[in-house]
DNA sequence: TTCGGCGATACCTTTCGGGTCTGGCGCAAT
DNA sequence: ATTGCGCCAGACCCGAAAGGTATCGCCGAA
């Protein structure tokens, strides 16, 4: 039995005429007489009565109707069902993501997108920091990371796309002798203290850091590592050391910290997203392709 | 798209193997590559990813496959529920009977053994003397009758099929005259009262009853009809006249009548089963089926 | 009685499912 | 590095089966 058999049958079993089910099928009425003959061989039994005026339905025609029709109706939601997936409009994205990603609104807009537009895909959330997400990948319980840039020990199976950067601040200490200035240049920076994100968070802007304050001709006197920004800024309005962080975390104030922008200071911190590379997502393109579009809309 | 299709892909899709699953399938391995590359390209996304040690399910194949098997065993559905239709172990059937056919037995009998062995088919029931039951074949109102004969004017167009016949006895006023006497002949009764039940409920019966009659020497004197008959019993309960009844009446007792066998009236009571000639009727068949056997074990 | 409508049959054409042989690719073992 | 092996895909052929045309037989209506 094949799908072109119910197809027939339901054909003849609607006009219940032979010449017009074929007209409707466009074959002509021969060889639909002969797939329902086969059709009733295979099921045994007798589907139609041929009466004069054309045909009627059996018993055992009456009990296969309405169930063709509910293969038929199968059959195709079946090949929908696969070409939404295909389209990534439905099944499961495991996302690991750091900080930044939350307090600089790409996640969270990203998120509600797909709410709105791809409410049939399940979405699971881990705020990971980039070495959990290495990890995470490594065992296969995220498919997609957000991330600054790629990890240490990145090699080629991890697949990094840039989506977005935000410069880099300087945040003083209230109670910092340099607090009441406004205009900050690097060399000004030489003999402070600062507070420092462990380099393996985002390694590139770690370096990119140390090597600017290299060429203002000092290295940065690091007294204090701290893992999250927020727990960074503490640090600095606790009067610790002064701190670079993302611009997008001034929104979250934080008593004892003032935020400056520095002239000569052209750092950038970036998210970038991460997946295995080699293996083909549907949904993890849509994510991808969001992502791209929240940062790009972000950007202007 | 056909069911070979996802035959075909639910034996990849499980074996996880192209060459495994064309040996499971009976036949080679590159016609089922190429089934599957016609699915692919119908659905319009690959379903499966080829690795080194075999295939993977893409998402889309990963969302395709339960949906597949689904279409499958509907399929099967599809066919089985022909099957029963066609066997007589679903669907609905309407019947007529005659009083008789309860209290003889034989219609409790059957619709027991439908309960316990064919649960599945619907019957409705509905009580109607001859005479409606053609009037409700005419109208499509019932498929089949159980009745005495056929009635009176059945053309070709009803068959009907004697199923079963009992002795019919004579109903006696206890306070009649004769009421001691045991042993009753027909010649012994030329003078008496008759209660007797319309000609149109069993044809045959009457006329045979009269012509016994005739045999014996007499025209009988009906002094009344009786529809029903439990009606007609106590109409000779009452002392109204004497009654030709059924036997399995004898069963419900009637205070103020009495049964008498009478041994020279070999007349029969028959039920007969009924239905319009010429349509096929597997539940109806089924029920005439049981409707002989149960009389059959009954005669015994 | 003839005529028209309808499904079945006979027979031919064409499509396509399935077979064999072979190629290419990637991994593993030597 | 090279060879061998496993696995899927492509090329090509054959036969089965789907679809087309012509025609028949049946039955009801005119």
């Amino acid at each position: 039995m094949e799908l072109r058999h119910l197809r027939y049958f339901v054909a003849v079993a609607e006009e219940l005429h032979f010449g017009r089910a074929a007209t409707r099928l466009r074959i002509a009425q021969p060889p639909l007489s002969r797939q329902i003959r086969d059709l009733e061989r295979e099921i045994g039994t007798p589907l139609f009565e041929r009466v004069p005026r054309g045909v009627e339905l059996t018993a055992a025609g009456s009990a296969f109707l309405p169930e063709a029709r509910l293969t038929l109706a199968q059959a195709e939601r079946a090949q929908r069902s696969a070409q939404r997936a295909a389209g990534g409009e439905t099944g499961r994205l495991r996302v690991g993501f750091v900080e930044a990603a939350t307090h600089s609104g790409i996640l969270p807009d990203v998120l509600g997108f797909f709410r709105q537009h791809l409410p049939s895909v399940g979405l699971s959330l881990f705020e990971l920091d980039p070495v959990r997400q290495a990890d995470a990948f490594r065992d296969g319980r995220i498919d997609l990371g957000i991330l600054h840039g790629p990890p240490l020990d990145a090699d080629r199976w991890l697949r990094v796309e840039t989506i977005y950067t935000e410069p880099v601040v300087l945040a003083v200490p209230r109670s910092h002798r340099l607090a009441g200035r406004v205009r900050f240049t690097l060399g000004g920076l030489a003999t402070e203290s600062f507070v420092m994100f462990p380099r393996a968070v985002a390694p590139a802007m770690y370096d990119d850091l140390v090597a600017r304050c290299r060429s203002a001709g000092f290295s940065p006197r690091i007294v204090q590592e701290a893992a999250g920004w927020h727990t960074l800024v503490s640090l600095v309005g606790a009067g610790v050391g002064l701190g670079f962080v993302p611009r997008s975390l001034t929104t979250a104030q934080q008593h004892g910290a003032a935020y400056r922008t520095m002239r000569d200071l052209s750092v950038h911190m970036t998210l970038a997203a991460a997946w295995k590379s080699g293996e083909r997502s549907p949904v993890r393109e849509r994510f991808v392709m969001a992502l791209r579009a929240v940062a790009g809309a972000r950007a202007r």
